[in-house]
DNA sequence: CGCGAGTTTGAGAGAAGTCAAAGTGTGTGG
DNA sequence: CCACACACTTTGACTTCTCTCAAACTCGCG
């Protein structure tokens, strides 16, 4: 794998040196980029909107008012457990998609929190909704978006049961470098944009017991880790299940 | 909360006494009841087809034929993680969906199967596509029921990333009542359609823990188990996490 | 009536959690 | 530009909980 065969998206250095991708890795490319869209029409996309770190972009049961592409920077989405800061379900990279899960009940289900400074392309609901009535190809594309999601919501929910902690661990480590490769990025050197504190509460650990594992890999030499830069030295152990290393 | 009050279908005796629910509270039924169908044109269920105990509805990495509606009895979703019998994602109840996941990618996703005498109502992918495409409001009705699946395996993740497994298993016998209330019948005496290995595996425990739990909640008399009846005698209870008890 | 899968109960080992403290890095203000 | 303060991370010792292995038990079905 030599990254520089990989179609890499220049990362144009941002202010405040956010990461950022081209319109052509993200998501909401095809609605922005529609023969609707094209033909004459304003582009959907209402307005760009920049978040400071620790910022909003919305909060759970607030109404659903607008879906979101992240441009630039990094986001989570946490529900709001009764105690404390809630339980970290998603994390969203550039060219990621928010708020879809407002179609279900016309409120957000989850806040959606900036990990550092962000930009973000804001597409109002109804005007998403009107696209798809007029457009097959963006109905089509919605449900494909939402059925992305459902489908990683699942593969989340089925890594949280399994009992294997180390697994859990090092495929997030690995599904992570695969987001990033998606995006023209290496799938093995990049920056973790979250916290520990974050990364354990979406595996469902304590930031303690992730610190743990974590030194173990780089003892294995799986990883080689210094504050948030990661290598993945061997993705195929890290993925694997405890009992056959 | 008087059961009676409730706006209860009848639970008409299928054979096999399968538990069946009216097309009223069924997730498809703005689907089938469409101006679109109602005005002439034919239902958009193609068929109906029965499956036996453990038999499969579609498998994992099979294309993405049809979408289905669960008219009697019970399912269970499976991840075909690499060791055994996979990770149970999902249990569908008589009027839910299946199979929408495979908007995602063309192909399913999981595994679906009987946990006993089911039938399910088929709509054919390519014509819930048809019908979206034509009428604006199947496209919201489809783009609804996924963000609700979404936002539900979302809830399943977030609670399975939480670490307090009692009130992981409560919460889980609560919300299958909440389920069946929304049938029609009663949200605290119901029987449960899966297996002990079943449950287990849906909220990431060994049989064995899911046991001795189920046992400590009945001690405390917060239900009534007697092999699969249930009688939820303190929800409250069930659902709040072991430090407030 | 008896078999067998599923379920419950028990004892012991192992793993993650908790509490505590040291170490590291970052950002701010002097 | 440097120094300090604070938050984050790592490591350690100990506790607690779940898992594992094993056996008894129950229920449904042939």
């Amino acid at each position: 794998m030599d990254p520089s065969a990989l179609p890499v998206s220049q990362p144009a250095a941002h202010e405040a040196s956010c990461t950022q991708v081209a319109c052509g890795v993200c998501a909401f490319n095809p609605l922005c980029h529609s023969p609707t869209a094209s033909m004459g029409a304003p582009s959907p996309v209402e307005s760009r909107r920049r978040l400071a770190p620790g910022e909003c972009l919305y909060r759970a049961r607030s109404p659903h008012a607008s879906i979101y592409a992240v441009r630039a920077g990094f986001l989570k989405a946490s529900v709001p457990g009764a105690c404390g800061a809630g339980q970290v379900v998603r994390f969203l990279l550039p060219g990621d998609v928010a708020g879809l899960e407002g179609y279900a009940g016309g409120v957000h289900e989850t806040d959606a929190v900036a990990l550092g400074d962000c930009e973000v392309c804001e597409i109002p609901a109804y005007r998403a909704e009107i696209l798809s009535d007029f457009n097959p190809r963006i109905g089509a594309q919605l449900r494909r978006l939402l059925a992305q999601e459902l489908v990683a919501a699942r593969a989340s929910a089925a890594s949280l049961a399994s009992r294997d902690v180390h697994e859990r661990i090092g495929r997030f480590l690995v599904d992570l470098g695969r987001r990033w490769r998606g995006r023209g990025y290496s799938a093995t050197r990049f920056r973790l944009p979250m916290s520990r504190r974050d990364i354990a509460s979406y595996l469902g650990l304590t930031p303690e017991t992730l610190s743990r594992a974590l030194s173990g890999f780089q003892a294995r030499g799986w990883i080689r880790l210094k504050g948030r830069e990661l290598d993945l030295l061997e993705p195929a152990a890290l993925a694997s299940p405890t009992g056959a290393r």
